[in-house]
DNA sequence: ATAACATTTGAACAGTTATTCAAATGTTAT
DNA sequence: ATAACATTTGAATAACTGTTCAAATGTTAT
C-alpha cells in the first residue's frame, strides 16, 4: 500500500535541495488533482462546442444537437458532465430544457486558451 | 461517409434561427479541436504537477521524478507530452536534461484554472 | 387514457491513455 | 573498451471515455 521504491539519480543529490524546494510551493495533491478534472473537461472538442454555442444565448438540447449535427442522446450526457462541473445551468420550460453558461469564468478560461493556440 | 442524419426537433423550429445565430459566430472546427487538445494536456494531474515544478525553477528529469515520488519513465513519457505541445524546453548539461517552463502563457492558464476552483 | 415529443439513462462498444517493464540510446568517467 | 548513469523508447496492460442504441422518464396535447 505504501508508494512505490523510486530511485534516486545523482542529480538530486547534485543539485541539493531542488526537489524540498519544488514541492514546498507545490500545491496539495487534492488541489491539483482538481484542477487536472476541470481542465480535463475542456479537453473534448464536443463539449467546447457546446460551450461556445451557449456563449451566444441559452439553446435547448435539441437544438444543441442540432447546431452540431450530434445525436439528442449524445449531447445530453455532454451536458450531464458539464452540469457536474457546474459549468452550466439550466431552466425546464414545458418539455424542453434550456441550457446555459454558469457564470463568465467558463468564457474567460476559453478565452485565455483560444488566445493561447491562436497567437 | 456524410454526416449522421439528425432528427430536427419542433423546438429547432419553433425557435426560429437559433441554430443559424449560434453557428455564424461558432469557431472552426479545426480551431475547437486544438483547444480541446490544448486542453486535453492540461487534465492529468501528472503533467500539472510537472508543470508547477517548473514554474518555479529548472528541472532535469530524474530530479522530477524524484519530487513526484514516480518513475523515470513515466515522468519521460509525460515530458515528451509536455514537450510535443511546446508547453516545455529543454537544455541538455552532460548526462542530464534540464526542462523548464516555455513562457508566461502556461503560467497564466494555470492560474485562471486554479482561480476558478478556489473561488 | 393515449399519443407525440423532449430529455434522460444505462449498458455495450470502440478508441484512447497513463503507467509499467524491458531494452536501447547517449554521455561521462575510468 | 568498459562501466555507470540519465534519459528515451516501444510494447503490453489496465483503466477510462465518448458515442450509440434501446429503453425509460417526464411533459403537453388530444
Amino acid at each position: 500500500m505504501d508508494a512505490p521504491e523510486v530511485k534516486l539519480c545523482d542529480a538530486f543529490f547534485v543539485h541539493g535541495d531542488i526537489k524540498a524546494r519544488a514541492l514546498q510551493k507545490l500545491p496539495g495533491d487534492d488541489l491539483l488533482i482538481d484542477l487536472a478534472e476541470l481542465y480535463k473537461i475542456f479537453g473534448d472538442s464536443t463539449r467546447i462546442k457546446i460551450l461556445y454555442l451557449l456563449f451566444e444565448e441559452e439553446m435547448c438540447v435539441c437544438d444543441i444537437a442540432a447546431a452540431l449535427n450530434m445525436t439528442v442522446s449524445a449531447i445530453s450526457h455532454q451536458l450531464r458532465i458539464l452540469k457536474g462541473a457546474k459549468l452550466i445551468k439550466f431552466r425546464k420550460d414545458g418539455k424542453s430544457v434550456f441550457y446555459s453558461l454558469a457564470d463568465e469564468h467558463v468564457t474567460s478560461i476559453l478565452a485565455q486558451g483560444m488566445e493561447h493556440i491562436t497567437e
